[in-house]
RNA sequence: GUGCCCGUAGCUCAGUGGAUAGAGCACUUGACUACGAAUCAAGGGGUCGCAGGUUCGACUCCUGCCGGGCACGCCA
């Protein structure tokens, strides 16, 4: 909100003296590093003389002289190169303070803008639990969902379940084997080649009862009339359940909801990708070869034409991914996010061709690669399988650490680098995980507010704008205030960037000023002046907070 | 072979055109008879993989190379 200001202030300035228009992306106002003066500073002047192509430091003369004019600015500071910094005005912190405290919801954006986003993340095959893999991309995924809420935008939420398709076969084999194993029917599960092999069918196939008491019962039958391919159905349809159950509590603990679950398999009622399909042959984008249908991808960028029914008269994936595309569309989304895997970034120009040959723009499509995460045991790097059995489960990592620890942990990465899983070390610094070193910065608050109101102290009854004064602020305090200020810009600046790192950060920043300011000054003294004034920084900060813990998706906890 | 990601302190990682490159962990030293020491203050530790280029300015952008990882099906 601040940094908005201040940007569109020195802007007007610019476009005074100069006549020209400066890009918001490239103009930064930011906190200068410590041994700098200023609570503020610009790279302005620099900006400018790149087009103006004068000196900076007369640019930066020229344009402190214009903000003297400007009541936003109180000290004004030209430091070596061409940098401007300075200082806000009290007053400004005093109204701006005043609003985070009295407005309900003040860093929220009240209108509501009129565009959907849809927003696919984790879809996880449904043959099996969900993994710490799954975990990251879960945690990326509702925050910044949470972001773009928080920003005025609609969100909708949406895990795309695979259950179409060879894989479920398989899966379904697997369980049945595993099920005519455990209960004695037959000698040995005979898994098939590329079955899936982990124990977790195993647990699968003894508790799997639990959605359908009398399986015993229908096994027996089936295998009775020796209808095989019904007992295959019947297990893909039980244990696609089972599964989605089973991911759908985890994601529950872990505190993400979603708010579709489409099924691939439903685009395959009504002709849905029949006629989907139908749409761009009309365009000419479609020929045969082969005896199979080819998508004409490289008219868009790709490298090679993709096939989207097979010569066995089989849809491939690609074509339902295609059906997929416009079913989003349909359903009123004017921008589709999605959030794969390192191993997908192939099929990003796929996707842009399928959103292009639908007829819309590209831009309205934004891919995120969100890298890999290795699993290591004890430093030896462990290959993650679903198939072999061989993954550490959310669950566990869950249950070890705890929901907000695990969080914090996948989002302090962004979202192209590498992630080490080693749940050994997971285990080690979840003692030492800064999730609590923010927790513990807001129970700090609560207990310090808690322990005014035992001394009697109402700050309710005082009238900030007339009994408190923010005159002769420390440095602590202030580093305080400035943090509460750009509160609003970290969460529009994360969104734009697609990085919920950049709000653990700034959150941690400022536990961290808080815990040096709580050190070095006490709050409640005999000074009423001093102590209304904390008061009043602290209910703010209270409130700043809280907003980050539930963009975040972790608890405030007012006691540890 | 082609494409994508990564290479920053002993370890795990921030930082994508700006100011003396930052945190946490580990290590050393200090701070509780006052709002919680799960905290704070201070210290050591770096040729930002290498080499060129672009410019007022490069960890950041471009090119080449080295090292690590992933992906390149009429599988999903």
């Amino acid at each position: 909100m601040i940094t908005k200001l201040l940007k569109e202030s020195l802007k007007k300035i610019v476009r005074d003296i100069y006549e020209i228009e400066l890009n918001d992306m490239e103009l930064k106002v930011e906190k200068p590093p410590e041994n700098q003066p200023g609570e503020f500073g610009s790279n302005i002047a620099f900006l400018v003389s790149k087009t103006v192509k004068k000196a900076p430091e007369d640019i930066a003369l020229s344009i402190m002289n214009n903000m003297k004019n400007n009541n936003l600015f109180s000290n004004i500071f030209y430091v070596k190169p061409g940098y401007i910094n300075w200082n806000l005005s009290i007053e400004l912190y005093k109204q701006e303070l005043i609003k985070v405290i009295k407005e309900q919801n003040y860093f929220k954006e009240k209108q509501v803008k009129n565009e959907l986003i849809n927003l696919e993340f984790v879809s996880a095959n449904p043959v099996g639990p969900l993994n710490v893999v799954s975990g990251r991309a879960a945690a990326y995924g509702d925050v910044l969902a949470n972001l773009f809420d928080f920003n005025g935008y609609r969100v909708h939420r949406e895990f795309y379940v695979n259950d179409h398709g060879n894989q479920i076969k398989l899966f379904a084999i697997s369980l049945k084997e595993r099920y005519l194993e455990l209960h004695k029917i037959k000698q040995k599960a005979e898994i098939p080649e590329d079955g899936y092999k982990g124990d977790y069918v195993i647990d699968i196939a003894k508790n799997i009862s639990s959605i359908a008491p009398d399986i015993k019962q229908r096994v027996l039958n089936l295998l009775y009339n020796k209808m095989e391919e019904e007992l295959i159905n019947m297990f893909t349809e039980l244990g696609l359940r089972y599964v989605k159950n089973w991911q759908e509590t985890t994601l529950k603990n872990f505190g993400v909801k979603f708010d579709l679950w489409f099924s691939e398999n439903s685009l395959y009622e009504n002709n849905y990708i029949e006629k989907i399909i139908n749409k761009i042959k009309e365009k000419e984008l479609i020929y045969e070869k082969e005896g199979a249908l080819w998508f004409k991808t490289t008219q868009f960028g790709d490298d090679k034409d993709r096939v989207i029914k097979k010569s066995d008269g089989q849809w491939t994936y690609f074509a339902s991914d295609i059906a997929y595309m416009q079913s989003k569309i349909d359903r009123g989304a004017n921008r589709i996010i999605m959030i794969l895997g390192p191993d997908h970034h192939g099929y990003i120009k796929r996707i842009e061709a399928i959103i292009q040959a639908l007829g819309y723009r590209k831009e309205m499509l934004k891919i995120i690669i969100l890298q890999q995460v290795n699993l290591l045991e004890s430093g030896e790097k462990k290959k993650m399988s679903k198939r072999e059995g061989k993954l550490v489960l959310l669950d566990e990592l869950l249950e070890l650490v705890g929901c907000d620890a695990a969080r914090y942990y996948f989002l302090m990465r962004n979202h192209n680098s590498h992630l080490d899983f080693d749940i050994e070390l997971a285990k080690e610094q979840s003692e030492k995980n800064p999730v609590y070193y923010v927790q513990y910065a807001y129970a700090r608050i609560c207990n310090i507010l808690l322990f005014a109101r035992e001394k009697n102290i109402e700050i309710e009854k005082v009238n900030i704008e007339n009994d408190v004064e923010f005159t002769d602020l420390e440095k602590e305090e202030k580093d305080l205030i400035t943090g509460i200020l750009q509160a609003s810009d970290v969460f529009i600046e994360s969104m734009e960037k697609y990085a919920p790192s950049l709000v653990v950060q700034k959150l941690y920043e400022l536990a961290s000023s808080f815990h040096s300011f709580y050190n070095k000054y006490r709050v409640v003294t005999e000074d009423k002046k001093t102590t209304f004034k904390r008061l009043f920084i602290l209910l703010a900060l209270k409130q700043v907070f809280l907003n980050y813990f539930k963009i975040l998706g972790i608890t405030a906890k007012e006691r540890m």
